[in-house]
RNA sequence: GUGGCUAUGGUGAAGCGGUUAACACUUACGACUGUGACUCGUACAUACGUGGGUUCAAUUCCCACUAGCCACCCCA
């Protein structure tokens, strides 16, 4: 095959779009009755952006950015992830003037460029959302009950939700170095990555998969037992509210972020079905991250889902849409008559198919089961000298005789319609 | 960036040195010329990822490349 999609990139094909609209409905349903207004930015942005926000140290800043010169001679980047642009516009049009606290999703393509597997691509899609101005832990407990809503609604019970909080720039360097010293005298039972992450980024550890790391750590220090007093508190807050209303959670302690700007709360919506991608959905909070971008000191929290992964849960259901009726015609003039009614029934609401190509009764009839069509009629000379004809309920071959108008049509067709569509 | 596995039609696959490259699904047409589903029949890979090599002979063995998958790293 000569011309062929980029590697990681992934054409989504019709019998699977059905089920990315029924995700993308369910979220922005979900999240508009939440008070969420959909904000929608470019999906390239200038590199300097993301090297602020996510952190200049980051392996996506380091080695998984799509970054380029354009012919301009300005150095842009594919954003690999959705916040920081939503960030980008709330300073640039400072939304936050008109009103204090705004609640924003978004959706669309991400880019990263990585080794794909399951569930993880180099165009890859997520649909996130955002509070900013808000320091009160009912904001964080409102986004997580939003977001475990939002799995209910699309008829998931996994995944679960896990819980951490980060601490803040005065009570986590302290823990750093609690937590430094005690692996220090483990570093000869740490696995190779982990004796690396020791300099880079010794929290990792805790997140380590292999067995003699997770036994070496067993009894390492928890970021929840060394919080100062204020994030002490506000993480005691997010869990009364969480339970207030009923969301259920997991405390993770060895839970941590891959992008520098978390603080605080953190959390990830986990399955085991994904093999290794068990993150579907993850965010916290970024008290930092607006000011440290230019603009007034602002806290914030958001999260974001890989649409791919949530896709990839929902594999098994079929989601496609029937004609509620297929007219097949005998050939000749009564293609006219049939073209006639099927433009009227369209535009009244009612989903019509006729053969395109003039092929044999039989092959019309075929076509119309394998659609799925919920009624079918076969118009001929017969039915245009009568102006009546017989309409089949397909399913149980029950046929009602009617008159060949489009109101008569709608008629017939509706009564069947199932409440559902 | 590092490993492992795999590459045969629109799809799922059998074949593992000489075959008309099975079988099933899908698709098209027909049996049933005004009615689908079930059944039956017919048709549908000059072709086995690409390039080399071994051999009288390679889809089958070897090498390289490329692509895909899975895992690591990291992440949603």
């Amino acid at each position: 095959m000569a011309l062929t999609a980029i590697k990681g990139f992934n054409d989504i094909l019709p019998d699977e779009s059905g089920r990315w609209q029924h995700i993308e409905k369910s979220a922005r349903r979900v999240f508009e009755l939440n008070g969420f207004s959909e904000i929608r930015v470019p999906i390239m942005e200038k590199t300097e952006l993301f090297r602020r926000s996510i952190g200049d140290a980051t392996d996506i800043v380091e080695k998984e950015m799509y970054t380029f010169t354009d012919k301009g001679e300005n150095c842009v980047t594919l954003r690999p992830e959705g916040t920081a642009g939503v960030m980008r516009a709330l300073i640039e049009h400072k939304l936050y003037v008109q009103d204090p606290v705004a609640k924003l999703y978004y959706l669309g393509p991400m880019f990263r460029y990585e080794r794909p597997q399951k569930g993880r691509y180099r165009q890859f899609h997520q649909i996130g959302a955002e509070i900013t101005g808000v320091h009160d832990p009912l904001a964080d407990a409102q986004l997580l009950n939003m977001l475990s809503t939002f799995f209910r609604e699309i008829g998931l019970d996994e995944p679960a939700l896990q819980i951490n909080s980060l601490g803040c720039p005065e009570c986590r360097p302290a823990y750093r170095n609690t937590l430094l010293s005690f692996l220090d005298g483990r570093l000869d039972s740490l696995c190779e990555d982990c004796k690396r992450r020791f300099t880079t980024n010794p929290l990792r550890t805790l997140d380590c998969k292999v067995a003699g790391c997770i036994e070496a750590t067993a009894g390492a220090p928890a970021m929840l037992d060394h919080l100062c007093r204020a994030c002490g508190e506000h993480f005691d807050g997010v869990r009364r509210y969480l339970d207030l209303s009923g969301t259920r959670y997991s405390l993770n302690t060895r839970m941590v972020r891959g992008l520098d700007y978390y603080t605080r709360t953190t959390f990830e919506m986990v399955t085991c079905q994904l093999g290794s991608q068990s993150a579907v959905a993850a965010g916290g909070r970024y008290d930092g991250l607006i000011s440290q971008l230019g603009g007034p000191e602002i806290p914030g929290i958001g999260f974001a889902m890989g649409l791919e992964r949530v896709a990839l849960l929902l594999s098994q259901r079929e989601f496609v849409t029937t004609p509620d009726l297929f007219i097949a015609t005998m050939g000749g003039g009564e293609r006219d008559l049939a073209f006639r009614l099927m433009d009227g029934l369209l535009k009244s609401g009612v989903r019509v198919e006729m053969d395109y190509e003039g092929k044999s009764l039989k092959s019309q009839m075929r076509r119309a089961d394998k659609l799925k069509a919920v009624y079918s009629v076969v118009i001929g000379q017969n039915e245009v000298s009568s102006g009546r004809a017989a309409f089949k309920r397909m399913a149980d071959g029950v046929v009602t005789d009617a008159a060949l108008s489009v109101d008569e049509i709608a008629k017939v067709v509706k009564c069947f319609d199932s409440p559902l569509k």
